[in-house]
DNA sequence: CCTATATATGAGCATATGCTCATATATAGG
DNA sequence: CCTATATATGAGCATATGCTCATATATAGG
Protein backbone atom coordinates (compact mmCIF):
# COMPACT_ATOMS: atom_id res chain seq x y z
CA UNK A 1 0.00 0.00 0.00
CA UNK A 2 1.16 3.37 -0.65
CA UNK A 3 1.28 6.30 1.93
CA UNK A 4 -1.30 8.02 0.15
CA UNK A 5 -4.12 5.29 0.11
CA UNK A 6 -3.13 5.00 3.58
CA UNK A 7 -6.11 5.99 6.05
CA UNK A 8 -4.57 8.27 8.33
CA UNK A 9 -5.33 9.69 11.51
CA UNK A 10 -5.48 13.25 11.71
CA UNK A 11 -2.20 14.62 14.64
CA UNK A 12 -5.29 15.95 16.37
CA UNK A 13 -6.75 12.49 16.90
CA UNK A 14 -3.53 10.71 17.14
CA UNK A 15 -2.67 13.17 20.44
CA UNK A 16 -6.29 12.81 22.09
CA UNK A 17 -5.84 9.16 21.93
CA UNK A 18 -2.29 8.88 23.09
CA UNK A 19 -4.31 11.96 26.13
CA UNK A 20 -6.74 9.59 26.85
CA UNK A 21 -4.58 6.07 27.01
CA UNK A 22 -1.73 8.47 29.28
CA UNK A 23 -4.72 9.01 31.28
CA UNK A 24 -4.91 5.34 32.08
CA UNK A 25 -1.65 4.35 31.92
CA UNK A 26 -0.58 4.77 35.85
CA UNK A 27 -1.99 2.30 38.86
CA UNK A 28 -2.52 4.74 40.78
CA UNK A 29 -4.85 6.59 38.37
CA UNK A 30 -6.18 2.70 37.48
CA UNK A 31 -7.06 2.53 41.04
CA UNK A 32 -8.59 5.93 41.58
CA UNK A 33 -10.80 5.74 38.28
CA UNK A 34 -12.06 2.35 38.99
CA UNK A 35 -13.08 3.11 42.45
CA UNK A 36 -15.02 6.30 41.30
CA UNK A 37 -16.34 3.92 38.61
CA UNK A 38 -18.38 1.60 41.84
CA UNK A 39 -19.09 5.38 44.20
CA UNK A 40 -18.97 8.63 44.68
CA UNK A 41 -15.73 8.96 46.92
CA UNK A 42 -13.92 11.63 48.84
CA UNK A 43 -10.43 12.62 48.22
CA UNK A 44 -9.57 11.12 51.83
CA UNK A 45 -11.39 7.91 51.48
CA UNK A 46 -9.48 7.26 48.33
CA UNK A 47 -6.28 8.04 50.18
CA UNK A 48 -7.47 5.68 53.29
CA UNK A 49 -8.51 3.24 51.05
CA UNK A 50 -5.65 2.45 48.64
CA UNK A 51 -3.22 3.96 51.13
CA UNK A 52 -2.06 6.57 48.81
CA UNK A 53 -0.67 9.54 50.32
CA UNK A 54 -3.21 12.79 50.50
CA UNK A 55 -1.55 14.55 48.25
CA UNK A 56 -0.46 12.07 45.67
CA UNK A 57 -4.11 11.66 45.43
CA UNK A 58 -4.70 15.10 45.25
CA UNK A 59 -2.36 15.09 42.28
CA UNK A 60 -3.70 12.63 40.88
CA UNK A 61 -7.84 14.02 40.52
CA UNK A 62 -5.74 17.55 39.42
CA UNK A 63 -4.78 15.19 36.30
CA UNK A 64 -8.37 13.28 35.88
CA UNK A 65 -10.24 16.48 36.82
CA UNK A 66 -7.85 18.52 33.54
CA UNK A 67 -9.07 15.47 31.03
CA UNK A 68 -12.82 15.54 32.08
CA UNK A 69 -12.71 11.92 33.18
CA UNK A 70 -13.69 12.91 36.80
CA UNK A 71 -16.34 15.44 38.21
CA UNK A 72 -16.77 16.55 41.99
CA UNK A 73 -19.10 18.40 44.30
CA UNK A 74 -17.75 19.82 47.69
CA UNK A 75 -19.77 18.40 50.60
CA UNK A 76 -18.89 20.60 53.84
CA UNK A 77 -14.78 20.29 54.17
CA UNK A 78 -14.89 17.11 51.61
CA UNK A 79 -14.83 17.09 47.98
CA UNK A 80 -16.42 14.22 46.64
CA UNK A 81 -15.56 12.85 43.25
CA UNK A 82 -17.07 10.19 40.58
CA UNK A 83 -16.85 9.59 36.92
CA UNK A 84 -17.28 12.07 34.38
CA UNK A 85 -16.52 9.90 31.09
CA UNK A 86 -18.70 6.28 30.64
CA UNK A 87 -16.65 5.44 27.66
CA UNK A 88 -13.33 5.82 29.24
CA UNK A 89 -14.59 3.73 32.25
CA UNK A 90 -15.65 1.10 29.79
CA UNK A 91 -12.36 1.42 27.76
CA UNK A 92 -11.37 0.55 31.37
CA UNK A 93 -13.28 -2.30 32.26
CA UNK A 94 -12.44 -3.74 28.63
CA UNK A 95 -8.95 -3.89 29.62
CA UNK A 96 -9.09 -5.32 33.29
CA UNK A 97 -11.32 -8.44 31.34
CA UNK A 98 -8.73 -8.79 29.05
CA UNK A 99 -6.12 -8.55 31.73
CA UNK A 100 -8.25 -11.32 34.26
CA UNK A 101 -8.70 -13.53 31.09
CA UNK A 102 -5.32 -14.47 30.55
CA UNK B 1 -18.68 1.48 51.35
CA UNK B 2 -15.63 0.73 53.85
CA UNK B 3 -12.79 -0.50 52.37
CA UNK B 4 -13.51 -4.02 52.62
CA UNK B 5 -16.84 -3.65 50.63
CA UNK B 6 -14.36 -2.42 47.87
CA UNK B 7 -14.39 -4.98 44.89
CA UNK B 8 -10.69 -4.62 44.35
CA UNK B 9 -8.26 -5.06 41.53
CA UNK B 10 -4.85 -7.37 42.62
CA UNK B 11 -1.93 -5.78 42.04
CA UNK B 12 -1.23 -7.77 39.04
CA UNK B 13 -4.33 -7.12 37.17
CA UNK B 14 -3.41 -3.36 37.71
CA UNK B 15 0.29 -3.63 36.66
CA UNK B 16 -0.94 -5.47 33.45
CA UNK B 17 -3.87 -2.81 32.61
CA UNK B 18 -1.49 -0.29 33.04
CA UNK B 19 0.99 -1.74 30.63
CA UNK B 20 -1.33 -2.39 27.98
CA UNK B 21 -2.20 1.17 27.98
CA UNK B 22 1.14 2.57 28.28
CA UNK B 23 1.57 0.52 24.71
CA UNK B 24 -1.56 2.86 23.56
CA UNK B 25 -0.11 5.71 25.19
CA UNK B 26 2.36 7.29 22.49
CA UNK B 27 1.79 8.72 19.32
CA UNK B 28 4.19 7.00 17.22
CA UNK B 29 3.00 3.76 18.63
CA UNK B 30 -0.50 4.83 17.92
CA UNK B 31 0.25 5.75 14.11
CA UNK B 32 2.32 2.64 13.99
CA UNK B 33 -0.44 0.30 15.04
CA UNK B 34 -3.00 2.06 13.33
CA UNK B 35 -1.10 1.40 10.12
CA UNK B 36 -0.36 -2.24 11.14
CA UNK B 37 -3.89 -2.68 11.90
CA UNK B 38 -4.70 -1.85 8.28
CA UNK B 39 -1.88 -3.99 6.93
CA UNK B 40 0.74 -6.21 7.47
CA UNK B 41 4.35 -3.13 7.03
CA UNK B 42 7.97 -3.46 6.74
CA UNK B 43 9.70 -1.66 9.04
CA UNK B 44 11.05 0.78 6.29
CA UNK B 45 7.68 1.32 5.03
CA UNK B 46 6.66 2.43 8.04
CA UNK B 47 9.36 4.68 8.68
CA UNK B 48 8.78 6.30 5.17
CA UNK B 49 5.16 6.27 5.40
CA UNK B 50 4.85 8.27 8.49
CA UNK B 51 8.42 9.86 8.63
CA UNK B 52 9.88 8.57 11.75
CA UNK B 53 13.28 7.40 11.62
CA UNK B 54 14.10 3.58 11.37
CA UNK B 55 15.90 3.54 14.62
CA UNK B 56 13.05 5.00 16.52
CA UNK B 57 10.21 3.04 14.25
CA UNK B 58 12.66 -0.45 14.91
CA UNK B 59 12.48 0.80 19.08
CA UNK B 60 9.15 0.90 19.29
CA UNK B 61 8.28 -2.33 17.37
CA UNK B 62 10.46 -3.70 20.08
CA UNK B 63 8.65 -2.55 22.53
CA UNK B 64 5.50 -3.30 20.90
CA UNK B 65 6.56 -7.06 20.04
CA UNK B 66 7.67 -7.46 24.24
CA UNK B 67 4.33 -6.43 25.08
CA UNK B 68 3.10 -9.10 22.34
CA UNK B 69 0.75 -6.72 20.42
CA UNK B 70 2.62 -7.28 17.16
CA UNK B 71 3.97 -10.35 15.67
CA UNK B 72 6.46 -10.50 12.34
CA UNK B 73 8.03 -12.27 9.83
CA UNK B 74 11.33 -12.58 7.86
CA UNK B 75 11.21 -11.97 3.78
CA UNK B 76 14.48 -11.41 2.42
CA UNK B 77 15.95 -8.74 4.51
CA UNK B 78 12.80 -7.52 5.30
CA UNK B 79 10.84 -8.01 9.29
CA UNK B 80 7.04 -7.83 8.15
CA UNK B 81 5.12 -6.45 11.15
CA UNK B 82 1.30 -7.04 12.10
CA UNK B 83 -0.96 -6.90 14.65
CA UNK B 84 -1.14 -9.68 17.15
CA UNK B 85 -3.56 -8.73 19.92
CA UNK B 86 -6.81 -8.20 18.31
CA UNK B 87 -8.67 -7.01 21.73
CA UNK B 88 -6.03 -4.19 22.23
CA UNK B 89 -6.68 -2.61 18.29
CA UNK B 90 -10.74 -2.68 19.38
CA UNK B 91 -9.92 -0.63 22.23
CA UNK B 92 -7.45 1.36 20.03
CA UNK B 93 -10.65 1.74 17.18
CA UNK B 94 -12.68 2.77 20.49
CA UNK B 95 -10.68 5.32 21.72
CA UNK B 96 -10.56 6.81 18.33
CA UNK B 97 -14.12 6.77 17.73
CA UNK B 98 -14.25 8.71 21.19
CA UNK B 99 -11.80 11.33 20.36
CA UNK B 100 -13.10 11.66 16.56
CA UNK B 101 -16.42 12.48 17.91
CA UNK B 102 -16.09 15.12 20.13
C1' DC C 1 33.47 -13.92 -0.35
C1' DC C 2 31.95 -8.93 -0.91
C1' DT C 3 28.88 -5.32 -1.00
C1' DA C 4 24.37 -3.26 -0.59
C1' DT C 5 20.20 -3.14 1.79
C1' DA C 6 17.21 -3.85 5.80
C1' DT C 7 16.80 -4.14 10.53
C1' DA C 8 18.17 -4.27 15.58
C1' DT C 9 20.21 -2.39 19.46
C1' DG C 10 23.35 -0.06 23.03
C1' DA C 11 24.65 4.46 24.91
C1' DG C 12 23.49 8.87 25.94
C1' DC C 13 20.60 12.92 26.28
C1' DA C 14 16.47 15.90 26.93
C1' DT C 15 12.06 15.80 28.67
C1' DA C 16 8.02 13.88 31.12
C1' DT C 17 6.14 11.81 35.12
C1' DG C 18 4.78 10.64 39.91
C1' DC C 19 5.90 11.15 44.19
C1' DT C 20 7.11 13.76 48.82
C1' DC C 21 7.38 17.77 51.55
C1' DA C 22 5.80 22.02 52.85
C1' DT C 23 2.33 25.10 52.81
C1' DA C 24 -1.87 27.57 51.06
C1' DT C 25 -6.91 27.64 50.94
C1' DA C 26 -11.65 26.68 52.37
C1' DT C 27 -15.37 25.28 55.43
C1' DA C 28 -17.49 23.76 60.00
C1' DG C 29 -18.10 24.32 64.80
C1' DG C 30 -17.44 26.62 68.88
C1' DC D 1 -12.58 35.15 65.24
C1' DC D 2 -10.06 30.67 66.12
C1' DT D 3 -9.03 26.10 65.46
C1' DA D 4 -9.50 21.63 63.35
C1' DT D 5 -10.23 19.15 59.31
C1' DA D 6 -10.16 18.45 54.32
C1' DT D 7 -8.19 19.49 50.11
C1' DA D 8 -5.08 21.81 46.59
C1' DT D 9 -0.81 22.98 44.87
C1' DG D 10 4.18 24.60 44.07
C1' DA D 11 9.00 23.05 44.28
C1' DG D 12 12.13 19.60 43.95
C1' DC D 13 13.83 14.99 43.19
C1' DA D 14 14.31 10.24 41.30
C1' DT D 15 13.01 7.56 37.63
C1' DA D 16 10.93 6.52 33.08
C1' DT D 17 10.57 7.48 28.31
C1' DG D 18 11.49 8.44 23.37
C1' DC D 19 14.57 9.95 20.49
C1' DT D 20 19.35 10.26 17.94
C1' DC D 21 23.74 8.53 16.78
C1' DA D 22 26.68 4.96 15.97
C1' DT D 23 27.22 0.44 14.98
C1' DA D 24 26.12 -4.58 14.92
C1' DT D 25 23.69 -8.30 12.51
C1' DA D 26 21.42 -10.74 8.69
C1' DT D 27 20.18 -11.75 3.93
C1' DA D 28 20.36 -11.17 -1.31
C1' DG D 29 22.87 -10.81 -5.44
C1' DG D 30 26.91 -10.89 -7.94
Amino acid sequence: MKAEEHSFLSPEVVTDVSQIFKALADPTRIRILYMLSQEECSVNHIAEVLEISQSAVSHQLAMLRTMRLVKYRREGTAMLYSCDDAHVISLLRQAIDHAEHR
